[in-house]
DNA sequence: CTGAAAGCGCTAACAA
DNA sequence: TTGTTAGCGCTTTCAG
């Protein structure tokens, strides 16, 4: 392997004179040209190790994923890499796997890799995590929930909830079924459900609600068996997989979209867009979620402060697959 | 932050002894649990950059991808996670966007960063980008292309394209169109083409050949147009995603699936699954890919070689969306 | 079984 | 402008 020391050897100059020159200190421009001949013949290229070592840190970003399998995370990371690329730092990705002990470990293991700095798109998540988080000696920047005291950066959970209420009141709606999700997941689980539920009650309609888990499959099989009894003229599935799980079970039970009930979900990724019916929605800004990750994370490491909330809003998307009352 | 040589001083000992203690060298017992002591009051943690300086190497393995929304390549990611966990891998990603030049240059970067391996899930390449992986230092897995002289790890597409022509043969049609993409993608462009339009033309039948992207949208767009003057009863899209974008294309043109044509994909991941109908597509495991292509590269890492060629086999799965001809 | 010492490749004082 | 020197934290001979 060619290093610095050999470069100065052959250039007849100190290795410090190299090293300077690499990182565009003042060096004659005799020697730097000289130098740089050196380098392009040889190919020379600095090991990273070794000014990690010296510099106690690399240019890695670390992120920690739920899954890898999520449209919507998906989105996020293309942002995120966008900027990233943009910005010379390399992405370090793990993958907690919905496990809380898994993000854990997935911390420890960034932060002794010295990164420059975390993002976590954050799941589920208990108290000791968020103790470690504090703890922790790299700048993180949390995505997608908010976790008081660390800098977040969220959708507008509650105010997607009540667009879609206000959506299926305006539409005549007044019986509602909301199929949501675990209150451990406070975004999804939480915030949606309540700007839902409390604006429909504030308008004095009704809503039952249901719980399922993240997938289209289980919302699916849950649907098989609660559409056929289902009164409500109105269904708020509290994301695009379940609302398509939903959508599925009703094309099985021969049960027709819109006109049999209305259906919504959150989200936005396209794959909502190409059920069928298509499906109302609450679209997310998720590609653009992650280059403001980034750009935040990077604001962070480099002044080492930023407000500790800020949101990405979000729109109504109106599709077949919701319709106005008769 | 707390270094072996701190160990040392305060177990009394040198900081080599420190060091064999932790690379499960020959350590008295004695020392062995005073220097465990002091490494859990303190909580320290080996320098990676250090260890790495040394070792001239890391335990991260650097994975390529050509974007990070394809369902897919996520179904990759999450099977080369997964053994990567158990492993003690770390994984490195790099997107490359799409773009020849960015896997040249994510190429060098990991070169550069030393990894232990490289998965690359190749997309297109050029004969420069071939040169280049050839002379590559560090051991590299190419997934999705088979590229001479190089471990390759496969889909059988030619067979796969096979079984799709055999499919519609057994239900009678001998008018097809196959909806292709460009030849530079080997794998999907040509392979597959080939297994179906030569099983078609054995068979005596016919079939035209129409090209497009990998994307939906496009796929869309262009069978609105070229779907009300279709002639052939059974059309064959060489992705799932393809697929999808001519059925959602059909659907606005209320022509019926697969009563006004058949129709079905490649790929199998869920997507086409929740289709409306759903699809005809040949199951890739994308999964067991992943895994496999883990433990593939642990093997060339460790014993330095392996065949240059393994295929993953592919089945068949029948959905509504194609029927036989009357 | 243990310690001293050299060195991985680079950066950064400090002198010259 | 340049060279000398001293580490960054770890592993690994080589003596003892």
């Amino acid at each position: 392997m060619v290093t610095l020391n050999e470069i100065a050897k052959r250039a007849g100059v100190a290795k410090s004179t190299v090293s300077r020159f690499l990182n565009n200190g003042p060096v004659s421009d005799e020697t730097r040209e000289k130098i740089q001949k050196i380098i392009d013949e040889t190919g020379y290229v600095p090991n990273q190790f070794a000014q990690s070592l010296k510099a106690q840190r690399s240019n890695m970003i670390g992120v920690i994923l739920p899954r890898f399998d999520s449209p919507s995370t998906n989105q996020v990371l293309r942002g995120i890499d966008e900027l990233a690329y943009e910005q010379g730092y390399q992405l370090v990705l793990t993958n907690s796997n919905l496990d809380s002990q898994r993000e854990k470990e997935n911390l420890a293991l960034l932060e002794r890799q010295k990164v420059s700095g975390i993002i976590w798109i954050a799941s589920l998540f208990d108290e000791t995590l968020v103790q470690q988080i504090k703890q922790l000696k790299v700048p993180i920047l949390v995505i997608g929930q908010q976790i008081e005291g660390v800098p977040c950066l969220v959708h507008q959970d509650y105010q997607a909830g009540v667009k879609i209420a206000e959506h299926a009141l305006s539409l005549g709606h007044r019986d509602l079924l909301y199929v949501g999700v675990t209150e451990d997941d406070n975004a999804v689980g939480v915030l949606r459900r309540d700007g839902f539920v409390e604006t429909v009650h504030q308008a004095g309609a009704t809503v039952s609600l249901l719980e399922t888990d993240f997938s289209r499959k289980l919302a699916y099989e849950q649907a098989l068996t609660y559409l056929p009894d289902v009164k409500a003229t109105y269904i708020a599935a509290a994301t695009d997989q379940i609302a398509i799980g939903i959508a599925n079970a009703a094309q099985d039970l021969k049960l027709k979209i819109p006109e049999d009930f209305s259906l919504s979900g959150f989200g936005g990724y396209s794959e909502s867009d190409y059920a069928y019916p298509r499906i109302t929605t609450v679209d997310y800004p998720f590609y653009e979620l992650g280059k403001k990750a980034l750009e935040l994370l990077k604001k962070l490491i480099v002044t080492g402060s930023i407000p500790l909330l800020q949101t990405m809003g979000n729109e109504l998307h109106v599709k077949p697959s919701t319709r106005q009352l008769d």
